[in-house]
RNA sequence: GGCCGAUUCGUCUAUCGGUUAGGACGUAAGAUUCUCAAUCUUAAAAGAGGGGUUCGAUUCCCCUAUCGGCUACCA
């Protein structure tokens, strides 16, 4: 066998955000593609005109550009196999219709979905297959004549795939290894509909993987019980030497217990679901994305990746690079993971930790003045260098780091009855003093000499550092005390231990 | 209901028949400290149940249970 170029494709339908899971099945072809030396195609499934949302495919593209997901080609990238976007594709899926049409692996059914509804009431069990097919309105049943008359009249129709029954259909899984399932149990699945021209899923998932030479399908599991389908529609083509090979990636279960991941859920669980913000167009509902969220591509990457599959060892900090160069579809697991958002949380804390002082300062600028402060890059990266351990997104960085912008206004009623006993305005005062001789505010030499102040007077060590720490920030948390001063300068250190005497007393 | 898939600490997972069943998140305790975090150390925490196969099963097979997916003129 000639080992032909590894092609992949990430083909979701624009009926609305990609969602998480989504992300996961686009970043595990992209490694898989990456690692193999492969091409990544991005094609869109538009074929149900029905849920088509607009807005939803540049949506998807931003969303995995975000992310560092690149294509090679598809839509908006180009290529030499488009059109990629399937609602172009028409005359395409009408000429392999009719092949099938014309061996006979297919056949034209008139039933409308009234007729199938009522059915389906009359005999529970129903299914169009081989046992009830001769018994419909199709042109199985009809004379020629009728069939013509009636497509000539503009009745509308589909053309369903005939399945010949009691066939063990084997699906040769990367990650489930053989499937077996009997063609009895499947039905005649519609491939083709006259009332938008349009084919479904099935039939120009098909004909698309097989015109762009589509190698490996990685898909959702939700995918594995039609698998069987595809591959008698691969027979039925005459494609199955070039079929290829399948990968059906275990579901992304909800954190609480029931079912797989629903766009409904993040709402729900208050965490996000889907990359980027998301504005429903019809509703006007708005989504929360990880995005804005404050999260890090790199970190929502790294989390995806390792919820399904891991490298083998116990490394969990895995760049993108690292990530395609150990990615390996063997070591994908079987079952669905519950979407854990505290450890997303942890490995947001982990890039965040990995960024510069500087860098993080640059994306918390829009936020600080948002809140109608600005600050000197320089001055902002000390700040976030003094707080940047104890957060876990960007966005925390405000409630911790305010007082450094606004000296506080009221202080907190539980510490001040605490710490801030009688002589405590008196020993404020000397602090001052201590202050203004101070030779620099420089961190360590400040400490040195307050420490020692405190120590030589017999002072509560833990009482009048934290009555300083009031004065300044207005509560008792945050990073090392002269750390702050330092940055905050003599004159506001000073002016605020003031104003707090006298509201303190 | 039918079909398919899955089942190791609360969660994500390692283990390719022989291990004190390992790691991470989270939780708890301790260390550190002017505070709160962060950090470091430690601890608790798992093979769904029942049959086989085997000298030996978490690992292989079967049954049951449970969970999940699919069962559209949606993808």
């Amino acid at each position: 066998m000639t080992a032909s170029k590894v092609r992949v494709r990430f083909a979701p339908s624009p009926t609305g955000p990609l969602h998480i899971g989504g992300v996961r099945t686009a970043l595990y072809n992209y490694l898989f593609a990456r690692k193999n030396g492969g091409e990544m195609i991005l094609r869109i499934e538009d074929t149900d005109s029905q849920r088509f949302v607009p807005g939803a495919e540049a949506y998807i593209i931003e969303a995995l550009e975000w992310l560092g997901i690149k294509f090679d080609e598809g839509v908006g990238y180009g290529g030499q196999y488009g059109p990629y976007r399937q609602s172009e594709r028409k005359d395409i899926y009408r000429r392999y219709v009719d092949m099938l049409l014309d061996n006979g692996k297919a056949y034209i059914a008139f039933d409308t979905p009234a007729e199938l509804e009522a059915k389906r009431n009359e005999m529970p069990n129903f299914q169009y297959d081989a046992s009830t097919r001769m018994q419909m309105r199709n042109s199985l049943t009809l004379p020629p004549e009728e069939v013509k008359a009636a497509i000539e009249a503009g009745t509308q129709y589909v053309v369903r795939f005939k399945i010949e029954p009691g066939e063990d259909v084997v699906v040769n899984d990367i990650i489930r290894g053989e499937v077996v399932i009997n063609s009895s149990i499947l039905d005649d699945k519609v491939l083709y509909k006259s009332a938008d021209n349009l084919p479904t899923y099935h039939l120009a998932n098909i004909v698309d993987d097989h015109l762009m030479e589509v190698t490996h399908v990685i898909r959702g599991e939700e995918w594995l019980p039609s698998a069987p389908l595809h591959v008698l529609l691969y027979r039925a083509f005459g494609w199955e030497e070039t079929m290829p090979q399948f990968a059906h990636l275990p579901l992304l279960l909800k954190p609480d217990g029931k079912g797989k991941l629903s766009k409904r859920d993040g709402d729900r669980l208050g965490f996000p679901v889907f990359p980027l913000e998301w504005h429903d167009p019809k509703t006007g509902e708005i989504s929360s994305g990880y995005r804005e969220a404050g999260y890090l591509p790199e970190a929502v990457v790294n989390f995806l990746a390792l919820l399904g599959w891991n490298p083998g060892d116990d490394r969990e900090i895995l760049s993108m690079e690292e990530l395609i160069s150990l990615f390996d579809l063997h070591r994908c697991s079987k079952s669905g993971a519950k979407f854990d958002y505290e450890k997303g949380k942890w490995f947001n804390h982990q890039y965040i930790q990995q960024r510069s002082d500087r860098e993080i300062a640059e994306m918390y600028l829009p936020l600080l003045r948002e809140k109608h402060h600005d600050c000197e890059i320089e001055r902002l990266a000390r700040i976030v260098g003094l707080v940047k351990s104890r957060i876990s997104f960007v966005n925390e960085l405000w409630e911790q780091t305010a007082f450094f912008f606004e000296a506080p206004t009221e202080y907190e009623e539980k510490s001040v009855r605490k710490r801030w006993d009688e002589g405590m305005g008196a020993r404020m005062n000397e602090l001052i003093e201590i202050l203004r001789s101070l030779p620099t505010m420089e961190s360590h030499a400040a400490e040195e000499v307050v420490l020692g102040w405190i120590t030589q007077k017999g002072y509560h060590m833990g009482n009048v550092m934290n009555a300083f720490r009031l004065a300044v920030v207005g509560y008792c948390k945050g990073p090392h005390m002269f750390d702050i001063t330092e940055i905050l300068g003599r004159e506001e250190t000073i002016q605020r231990i003031q104003k707090a005497i006298e509201r303190l007393g």
